[in-house]
DNA sequence: CTGAAAGCGCTTACAG
DNA sequence: CTGAAAGCGCTTACAG
């Protein structure tokens, strides 16, 4: 037998096991209003106002007004916590970054999270370091969460997190880094591409002693860049002058930079930089250390175009990766896979454009006649 | 009477109304595991599992080790939407932010979520601009996902964030900036004082021609660091020479600049800039539009000692905020409000201290003799 | 269109 | 220490 109106867990126990029945209208005692509180105000059953908060329920158009008319008077709003435990979806997507003092990556979470509240997803922010340890932490909690979906940005070539989200089920997107034919879904720009138009850009703006910071090359972005700008030179008959990894890092490039300029009679006559974020500290050691100026004793060209590159005191010329159109397809993507488990897995590289500004010489610049 | 093993919502129907009782061991077709998964395969009930894994619950040693052995062969884990269902409480912080073109928001960022996750919470985030609309629907998205609480950063004066969360009962708390005496916990720094340091350095160093781009009025921050330096300059019977307000944006601080520095023939000799990011775009107008030689001309001082002030390309003085322990303090005050309601409500200034780089002449200095 | 009922996967008094 | 049971606040077939 089922026993009826017995001590709920939370609130003041009722009369008796069998008592309590008696409960008059208005909001619980417990504070949050619910369905319930709704339905005996408007005199219908919890199910009609359940249906009267999903779009496309069949509810009347007499009773779908007096439901939201009393839900309004009383502050209710569904509870998404119980919502998401009957779905099985949370309409949240969990959003795994790191290195936010590279300002590429703090414009990339602001755009995503702005894109994904306008499509009616919440966010739950991971910081996630490279570490083992750290990212099996993260997807744990990211399963616990149930969230619908994942975007990690600045994973690394080796890591796991994508077998162990291919391993729950769980639809993963990665930004700004891929992880090859066998990996999940990607977007990125067109590395490649865009270091081999540096490479074209710099010699032909008469760089002849060209020297690479590149990124880490335990990153896929690291790799193709670098692998980019050497075919880039190669096909025009330069051989790189010298090349350090800057693992992403502005003091291990700083150390480059030193390192690779250390002979002040054989220079480098301009450098590429693996990302934005290091040309800022290399600009800085060029100028303030070692005395150079750019661009007329040395060309140094980035990649990313960070808000900083625009700023008047580096004036960075650099390769721009689209970020809005590498965000809003970041999400399409995701919310593809969510909805539709059809879509298959691809490596999207997005094209972008070198944005010439005054940090090298450019072909046919005066700087350069 | 009762229904027993009718139609599960998901998956495939059974075999009949009364039917479908003999289900087997393991695990469920539905993909994730249950509790009650384990306790079949464990010989247990589900409550004993769900004891298993609650800190503190009474379970022997023995039946303990053999549910979490099963538990770890059936990769178990807790599903924590129903466990927020049941408890009314989520373990996830709102965290409401915006301008992450600042450096020291999204190094606040990266810290308050660090520290949170740190905690065992996790971190919803929402990119909220300082309109009426866009914080009525983050509330309302807040309140949805039965958020234990919120840290809300760069919020203004007259916005009405805090009287709903206050009218749902949801525990807030300020980051840099508060709401007065009657206003939600909040941490800054000491912005008044911190100010008036700045104007002592400065008329120390010799300025006397002082000018400022103060922060956005509708802001404390803003409002208080204009007084302490307005303050700590009459002190000295010094006056200002001219303020304009810079919105906490780096186009309109360049405008100020420009308009501050129209005269040639009667230029400021010091601007104290309300924070460091509109700071960065004053002293590029000043060096690359006007000619200005730093700190010889003119001496900038900044406010927050956000990363790039550390850049030589600016090496600029500031005062710098204590970032680590006012996310400390935000944390702890949100998290002891949420278990403890009683704390009562207090604005917390943390005092900071002046960073003296290169930016601005400093009493003593040789530029100064 | 509408209501009664089952169930999502847990936690927690309660009684043994 | 342990299990049976109720219930958190919803959604969704099902039957009218």
């Amino acid at each position: 037998m089922k026993h009826q109106g017995s001590n709920s867990l939370r609130g003041p126990p009722r009369s008796g096991p069998y008592g309590g029945a008696a409960r008059g209208p208005g909001p619980a005692a417990s504070g949050r209003v619910t369905s319930h509180d709704v339905a005996r105000l408007a005199g219908v059953s919890q199910s009609a106002v359940s249906r009267a908060f999903s779009p496309g329920a069949s509810v009347s158009p007499k009773t779908l007004e007096k439901i939201k008319r009393v839900a309004e008077s009383l502050n209710y709003r569904p509870n998404v916590i119980a919502r998401s435990l009957i779905t099985g979806r949370s309409r949240v997507i969990g959003l795994v970054v790191a290195y936010l003092g590279n300002s590429f990556y703090s414009e990339a979470l602001e755009n995503l999270s702005q894109v994904l509240q306008k499509k009616g997803y919440h966010v739950l922010i991971f910081m996630a370091y490279n570490t083992d340890e750290e990212l099996d932490r993260v997807v744990h909690d990211l399963l616990d969460h149930q969230v619908d979906g994942i975007i990690a940005a600045s994973v690394s070539l080796s890591n796991s997190l994508s077998e162990r989200c291919g391993a729950a089920g769980i639809p993963l997107v990665l930004f700004n880094r891929h992880q090859g034919e066998h990996g999940p879904t990607a977007v990125t720009s067109d590395n490649y591409d865009g270091a081999k138009q540096v490479a074209r850009f710099m010699a032909r703006a008469g760089c002849r002693k060209i020297a690479h910071i590149a990124g880490w090359s335990e990153s896929s972005t690291g790799c193709e860049r670098e692998a980019g700008f050497r075919d880039g030179l190669a096909e025009l008959g330069i051989e790189l002058k010298g090349c350090i990894d800057g693992a992403w890092n502005r003091r291990i490039a700083a150390e480059a930079a030193r390192s690779l300029f250390s002979d002040p009679g054989d220079r480098p006559d301009g450098v590429f930089v693996g990302n934005d974020h290091m040309a800022f500290a290399v600009m800085d050691v060029l100028r303030y250390e070692l005395g150079l100026r750019i661009p007329e004793d040395v060309s140094v060209v980035g990649f990313d175009d960070a808000p900083q590159a625009a700023w008047k005191s580096y004036d960075l010329t650099t390769f721009r990766q689209p970020i809005g159109a590498m965000v809003d397809l970041a999400v399409e993507a995701l919310l593809e896979r969510i909805d539709n488990n059809a879509l298959e897995k691809r490596h999207f590289a997005i094209p972008g454009r070198l944005v010439v500004r005054n940090s090298a010489k450019s072909p046919g610049s005066p700087a350069n006649e």
